[in-house]
DNA sequence: CCCTAATGGTCTAATGCGAAACCATTGAGG
DNA sequence: CCTCAATGGTTTCGCATTAGACCATTAGGG
């Protein structure tokens, strides 16, 4: 009880001292296959790559994957098969996400809040300021008209698979993988309040304005759309979770 | 070369399956320490947290935090003294960055600065629609008086603190630690090039414009001011690296 | 003048983790 | 029916990293 500030206020070295590293190894990978499953990448019924393949991509030994792979499959989301043709398959019925008991509290989501909305807004900006191949062209519309499509068990996961198209289609990994970050930390979140029917049909007009401006290459409105349809789910959030 | 696309273009995977860990506990280390030295976070002269504590916060052991500190002593960054009011000291002199041999190439240079629009631009205009604290007004104010201030060899350092100061002003941890890394890799690229006196002008008089709209709380002048400084060096390194 | 607290410097035991080799299983195709 | 290739499953060895205790040095305060 010296004195009641250390030192100086300093500020922006909290940025910089921040832990190396999230966890160990393990619960890194775990962390990252619930993305790809919970985001959308991965989707039910299909194989994972296979675990050579797999860790040498996540940059992690086979043993902690196959370690990571175990206690998903304890948990109720995948399923391993031997042999040639085998290999390990997300399950068609998924574990139901638990509430996440409030972790984090309030600081932690403006903090993310915050982050999703430049990152995304700016992202639907920057993609439709960009000249667009095919596959990008193809790839927003597939990813839309699987939303619209979607009833409300599947929509969470189909709507991040959109929102990812959205943030590849700017052509930045880095961009892209700070996005799927981020959108893990609001999905935890947003667990927690339900997801009614008319959210869904608003939700879906709104992904149609967005994807149309960036088709058409309209940097303006595609920030404008997708900030607007931002500020709906954050709104909702503040709400909850005051 | 059985076939030429492996099964499916399946998009997405590739951020999500991306690498768990940049690098090992040590290079990681490293870079961070070298992150507060560059980014103007740890001035020269000044004393760095005490290894028990940094070590705490890094998340690292102290082991390890050492020998990334010993590495930085033998590249001729910092200094450490023994005893009580001892420490490791960043030095007066700096080592002139290596022009870091054109690694990465074209690709990731347009990634980095895709991610770097995104990021401050969106900083920006979140600082500006948020109601300031004194601290962050004077934080704003006081790093941009040192941009003013400050020569050519200081002038790389007091910018990415004063650009820091502006992604901290958004309230988001997250965001802050974002834009610091993305600095450091835009800074990378910079070094590349040389650093003028006109431009030095011409970015300071830029800095004031984007540091007055985030006062005035006029977020749509603060993300139009920031993405024009910003597109400025962009086009720079464009060019410079074609 | 000595004592003390805070710091960097060193050592050791335990563990996490990776690399690589090898085993077991499966289904397609000859 | 057999063979083979691709997959998950297992084991072993070695290095990286951690946690914790302990040593050495320094400057200020009694």
């Amino acid at each position: 009880m010296a004195q009641p500030w250390q030192e100086a206020p300093s500020t922006a070295d909290a940025a910089v001292f921040r832990p190396v590293r999230a966890g160990n190894a393990f619960e890194e990978t775990v962390e990252r296959l619930l993305q790809a499953i919970r985001l959308g990448v991965a989707v039910p019924g299909e194989r994972l790559p296979a675990e050579r393949e797999l860790a040498t991509r996540l940059g992690v030994s086979r043993v902690t994957l196959r370690e990571a792979i175990r206690s998903l499959q304890q948990a109720g989301y995948v399923e391993s098969r031997r042999g040639r043709y085998g290999g390990t398959f997300v399950n068609e019925v998924l574990p139901l996400p638990q509430p996440t008991s409030d972790r984090g509290g309030g600081a932690d989501l403006a903090d993310a809040l915050t982050l999703r909305q430049v990152l995304e807004a700016g992202a639907a900006e920057a993609a439709a300021g960009r000249s667009l191949g095919q596959n990008d062209r193809r790839n927003l519309r597939a990813r839309l008209a699987e939303c619209v499509a979607a009833d409300v068990g599947e929509y969470r996961r189909r709507d991040s698979r959109l929102h990812l198209a959205i943030a590849e289609a700017t052509g930045s990994a880095s961009l892209t993988a700070a996005v799927a970050d981020v959108r893990m930390r609001t999905n935890e979140l947003l667990d927690a309040i339900p997801l009614l029917e008319p959210n869904l049909a608003h939700s879906n007009e709104q992904h149609e304005r967005i994807v149309t401006a960036i088709l058409d290459g309209d940097a303006e409105a595609a920030r404008r759309e997708m900030a607007e349809h931002l500020s709906g789910t954050a709104a909702l959030l503040r709400g909850f979770l005051s």
